[in-house]
DNA sequence: TGAAGTCAAGGCGTG
DNA sequence: CACGCCTTGACTTCA
């Protein structure tokens, strides 16, 4: 079994050749069938015990764009939100959302934060629709030439978001500039939970290997709740940063080699998506019956 | 109905 | 300086 998870979407030049009326029909059409995609993945997850789900960002579209201002999706969506939510409950599936790349907390430019507090409150209220205790992934941002600066200001701009907001963040180190050191730091001065990405880590490393204490240390800013990792495999050699369909369980043996005393939650992030989850799974079997 | 070209956004690396 | 990449690609147009 199979699903085919196509989400939605369309352009905004699409968009803006509607009328107002018309606008607002599409958009709710887009909306409900992602919402009942959602609805269908979570189930398919149940069935298959696979105990996370990630939410892509464009599940509405155009939840934040001036042109789509005339569409209350808060209002029209929220019984159908608080639906998927309890789905998700009563099927005891931990949801996610993470933030695109054009979410950027640290930027120089306050017209970007200001989106980026705009996307993040879309992601925010859809979880808080749902009525379950959602987390939202975030980088840490740009470096704009002073990552010391940067980072002082991913701080003080994360201190200015809706409270709604900051209770569900959870930074993400990166492939290219915030190595998994930086943001342990900042995870711990706002006392926010750290997801550690391995691959990432493989890409983008400036300090020693990761030991299981540091590994300790990153799960620690995880509280009382159970930490999560990403795991990925690299498209191939050349393009590292790329994500592949599938996982290759041995850019995750070395990491379960030093964790093996922790419980752990792992998020893959895998182009072949559920077929990867469940080939990982028998893999992963295969591996320690033999 | 298939293939090819296009798509809101930022920052960074590459040629 | 223009372009591609990142995101679990998908939409739109044109044969």
């Amino acid at each position: 079994m199979t699903l085919k998870t196509i989400f939605r979407d369309l352009t905004l030049k699409t968009l803006e050749k509607l009328s107002t009326y018309e606008k607002v029909e599409k958009l709710n059409s887009i909306g409900l069938i992602n919402t009942c995609l959602v609805d269908k993945i979570l189930k398919f997850n149940y069935e298959n015990k696979i105990g996370l789900y990630r939410i892509p960002t464009n599940l509405l579209p155009f939840p934040t764009h001036p042109s789509a201002m005339e569409w209350n999706w808060r209002e029209i969506f929220k019984p159908c939100f608080e639906h998927t939510g309890k789905l998700a409950k009563d099927f005891g599936i931990k949801i996610s959302f993470h933030a695109d790349e054009y979410t950027i907390i640290n930027s120089t430019n306050e017209t970007v934060f200001q989106n980026s507090v705009q996307t993040l409150s879309y992601l925010s209220d859809v979880l808080d629709f749902m009525g379950v205790k959602g987390r939202i992934v975030i980088h840490i941002g740009g470096v704009y030439g002073d990552k010391n600066n940067s980072i002082k200001r991913f701080k003080s701009n994360f201190n200015k978001l809706p409270k709604s907001v900051r209770e569900k963040l959870i930074a993400e180190n990166d492939d290219k500039q915030y190595d998994w050191k930086d943001v342990l730091e900042i995870s711990k001065e706002l006392c926010i939970p750290m997801v550690l990405d391995i691959h990432h880590y493989k890409v983008n490393n400036l300090h020693d290997p990761l030991t299981t204490k540091d590994v300790k240390e990153i799960f620690s800013t995880w509280k009382d709740e159970k930490p999560k990792i990403h795991l990925s495999s690299p498209q191939n050699k050349k393009d590292l940063r790329a994500h592949a369909e599938y996982i290759n369980i041995e850019d995750f043996l070395w990491f379960l080699n030093i964790t093996k005393i922790f419980d752990y939650d792992i998020m893959l992030e895998a182009k072949a998506k559920e077929l990867a989850a469940l080939k990982f799974r028998e893999d992963l079997k295969y591996l320690i019956k033999t």
